[in-house]
DNA sequence: GATGAATGAGCATTCATTCAT
DNA sequence: AATGAATGAATGCTCATTCAT
């Protein structure tokens, strides 16, 4: 019978709408102002069911910052899938990067809130934070297999531990990253804009600038 | 006339008490959970006083941010004191930059605290704000100096804008250290544990990837 | 038609295990924080069926208090069967008041209960609130009886006014069982074990003290 | 300079007028529903101020019971300084408890309350609930006091251990002061209007049954 | 009858900030 | 200038009860 399955369509459905109330509060009020009345409100659901599918604050933001960990890893994940020499994937996987988060600044903002989590015990059995710890590290993965790929095709330094490189990848480019984040969602943080800079150029010269560092033929690289 | 002057000294001392106090709990129990009432207790002062000093919550973190990246600033415009080649003033940045975090992760914290506000408005006339965005600037053009000795010494590839370049140096510099940062002070976050780098060796790849990008001589650098 | 009969049985099971689960959630959690998520869940049933049978919260408390009371008049009723003096069928009321405590002191919790009600309009229809005020009046009548026999045999001094007498006694064991029950079932009670006295030679002392103020042979009594 | 003395003397007297809110509105709608909302505006205090002297809802219960605990434990120990036989002691003891909850049922409530916590987590570093325990253990040693002259001056029956007896005494007279507390605050209660039992008569009764259990004149006492 | 999702009033507690002394 | 008591809006969370399916 359907029944049972329109119920749990339903239930997603309530779910998402709650996950998306807080993404745009968030959005709108940052995160430190979030509030579960307004979340309730905003998604037209009770405070009660609000805390019957999130038992706690700390695991409605785990829920979006799930959601949000998820998808990023997905799109990463279809790079890889991409004919393409391992150096072009890791291109491209900045690129994915970038898109994301300028396309979600909100979802960006969950995942680095699973940065200021200091206790493990902050966290209740909803297995949400287990599994953003299994995305990210998905993600990771992800960038060391490129890697390796263009270390095999012969588009990446082999002198590099292929970990290490990755780790190096995955932080230079998310603080490349946040900076843009920041430009786009601060008042504050208008560096870019009094250098003129625009966030393509900018991609463009951090992949010149790592890019004769991991390529194989240093001095050279197809986005130059 | 010594008495206004012992009155200003005492002054000086007090600041740096309650400073002192907010810096300790903020390492601590993190900025989150950061409280007036404690900071007022362990700086040994009224929370009168404590308001007299600094007129909101906000300012008080401004305070430890001015007082934070008025050091780093001053760290960075000593190494642009040096007789180097400007590809190695550069380095030396980057390695104030990653020590200072590591030792003084609370202040890189209150750094960090910047970027989060939101609207001007929460700022009021303290002038602690300008003064960090100040020295956040200044920073930036001592890099951006130390890319333009490197330009002119021929240490480093004259192609990129200078200004980009501190741009880029600047962000993923800063993703870098956060990375490191994440890992001493964050249970959840033991990826380089795992991996068994150390920040050294990471520093070292850092420098050895974009090395190449920057310096002049493409293939090669004295770090490697 | 064996088959309503059989509906029936289901039903009182259900019913018991509802109640059991109560019983157990209170022993272990205290009578305040009873809460009919978990009886629901523990009695493995729905919370729809546990208000079917229980309109109330209050009236599960008062379920169990009927239960309990039912099941201690019982037992009180089966003294005033032995053939024994009417002194000894007290003295025996008093011991099968104290090991009705002792072996259910989760029963004596929700007995008390009922004295925590403060209106009427607490209690709605079901029938509960007068049936456990019935069954109290019942073991009440029992004591008053297990006295008038004594009277009528010699054992007892008829001096005193039958009714006063069994309130006295009633009043006085609950306040002695009261402190039995306290001290085993809580920390912050210990003063029996302290003085070092164990339960029965309490009980002892209680029967010595009373003994001899309603025995008609005032200086002595067999428990002596 | 009498400032400090009148500010604290300031603060003891709003902290009466919180207690005796509290003490109001247990009376009024019983402890369960005791609520700090309805505390702070019966007191016209705000809730802060509330919260500034009992940081906690059971602590500010426990400020009640140590009020209750110290008055009543100050009334008996001034029967131990009249220059009476022990008996006779022990008889105003008993009567002085029974007077107090007369009086003062609010008090009995927030005395019982100490018995409904289970754990000394329960209670933070206010030192009420040490303060509450030892109070008892005072004013049972009172009674025990009592006993010992009693056994020294003849007046009472030295076959008895003196701390059993006075648990006994303590347990048994807290039994027949319950039930009159039952019958004068609550509507379900009326045992004894429906005997037709006046408190005094019953006290009576009371100290005729343990009288001659503890008298050294077995078959007479004085109060008969 | 049974289910369990939904509800929302209710409540304890926190904390930045003010202000009388 | 210093103090610290007072404030009260804000907020996370609970739980008895209802009701559509």
């Amino acid at each position: 019978m359907g029944i049972p399955e329109r119920k749990e369509r339903e239930k997603e459905r309530k779910r998402s709408l709650m996950i998306k109330a807080a993404e745009e509060l968030i959005q709108e009020k940052g995160l430190a102002n979030l509030n579960m009345d307004e979340v309730a409100l905003r998604a037209e659901v009770s405070k009660g069911s609000l805390y019957q599918y999130f038992n706690t604050k700390t695991n409605l933001i785990l829920g979006i910052c799930d959601k949000a960990s998820s998808l990023f890893n997905e799109e990463v994940a279809k790079v890889l899938g991409k004919d393409l020499p391992g150096l072009q994937l890791v291109y491209l996987i900045g690129e994915t990067f970038l898109k994301f988060v300028t396309e979600h600044p909100e979802y960006f903002r969950a995942m680095r809130f699973l940065d200021t989590l200091k206790e493990v015990n902050e966290v209740d059995g909803s297995g949400y934070f287990k599994s953003c710890v299994a995305h990210r590290h998905s993600t990771f993965t992800c960038t060391v297999r490129a890697i390796q790929i263009g270390m095999q095709d012969g588009s990446i330094n082999s002198s590099y531990d292929a970990k290490e490189l990755a780790v190096l990848i995955w932080s230079t480019s998310h603080g490349l990253v946040s900076l843009v984040y920041q430009n786009q969602n601060n008042q504050n943080h208008d560096l870019l804009d009094q250098l003129d800079l625009d966030i393509h150029s900018l991609l463009k010269g951090y992949i010149k600038l790592i890019g004769c560092g991991i390529a194989n033929d240093g001095s050279k690289n197809k986005y130059d």
